[in-house]
DNA sequence: GAAATATCATAACGATCGTTACGATAATTT
DNA sequence: AAATTATCGTAACGATCGTTATGATATTTC
């Protein structure tokens, strides 16, 4: 019962990442997202709730359709692997497109006012989540001797996800795709090898 | 001629100096400011411009103040030492102020509403001048025989800069020294070394 | 002591912020 | 066809944004 709407939620979810993806959470206003979604103020709050709630689904719009390489990294089969594919993937998502260059979940909101606090805990909270999914995957490669008995693995997985925050903090300075993909080889250039069959060193 | 000053102009930068820290730069408001200074917006305004010019003199006086260690290290002997002091240096300093963690260079402007622009370059431009510092230093250190002739400066330095600005969002996120510095410590396994005595391995 | 001047706090400026009444419009139900 | 209901665009809400006009206050110069 009653009128049906006359825009696609879905379109205008994925038109609200982009925006923040570039101006971050308190940079858009409802100005920016009217303008890029074509879709009225009253009938995005209807849609998606207030501005908060609305950030919340784009971000995870943002983690399915765009970090979708971070799960997939985590099925390959040595951690040199994983990490590669996770360094490289980002070097090319954060220069893939001109007008939103970096990464939604670091710059959506590093600082800014009180308000933003529950914004910035749950990026936060986000990137904890991956990286502790990389240190779980890591302590795997150790058990399969793909990683030596030594290694830190929780150490690991923050240093690549600083690779990975401090490329995403150079992409937004303007890094090409290049210079990106030369500091992830530089951050790989000394992964620790096991003496598994894994890791194509020996045997 | 005239009534003097009530406050100290220079004690109020350096308030200014924490709230930017950990607000950023569109996360302040001169509410915030007064409050911080202990200053009246007018005050401010006579004392130091408009919020934009008021935000580069905070800038100036971060890193004059905070980012010594940057022009310190490229004094060291070898490329190795200057790049461990400014990373080690750098997790103290993201983790020594529990009120304003993290790195005002980075978060201070990383992204924003378009008003923000001229000041997300500032910082861009800020440090790409220490990057490009930092890579001289280190072609420098390749003459001396410090780095191998087969070192790529411009991506070491690049990478130095990605691991910089990654401990800095994760400082931001709450990482505890330690951790930044087994970061560091992972970030410099990578580093590679020359055949000078600068080195300290031949001879 | 009187005139001049720089800084002070108060209070307001117009613009924009996120959010929401409101009446018109279109679709469904009886 | 009439009644109901959800969405539409317009227009406004109070709050806050950065910025500044204004008059009182304090200091210096004549």
């Amino acid at each position: 019962m009653g009128r049906n709407r006359e825009f696609d939620v879905d379109q205008a979810l994925d038109a609200v990442v982009c925006v923040f993806w570039r101006k971050g959470y308190e940079g858009v206003s409802y100005t920016d997202l009217t303008q890029a979604t074509g879709v009225e103020r009253p009938a995005l709050y209807s849609a998606f709730g207030n501005k908060e709630a609305l950030f919340r689904q784009a971000l995870t719009r943002y983690y399915e359709r765009y970090l979708d390489f971070f799960p997939a990294a985590m099925e390959l089969p040595t951690s040199r692997e994983v990490a590669a594919h996770i360094l490289f993937s980002a070097a090319e998502l954060h220069t893939r497109y001109p007008d939103r260059k970096g990464c939604l979940g670091i710059h959506g909101a590093l600082a800014g006012s009180d308000d933003a606090e529950p914004i910035r805990r749950a990026l936060i909270d986000a990137r904890a989540i991956g990286e502790a999914s990389l240190r779980d995957r890591l302590e795997r490669a150790k058990q399969e001797g793909d990683l030596p008995e030594t290694a830190n693995c929780a150490t690991l997985a923050a240093f690549v996800g600083a690779v990975l925050h401090g490329m995403a903090v150079q992409a937004k300075a303007g890094f090409s795709r290049d210079k990106l993909e030369a500091v992830a080889e530089q951050a790989l250039s000394t992964w620790p090898t096991g003496n598994s069959t894994l890791s194509g060193k020996s045997s």
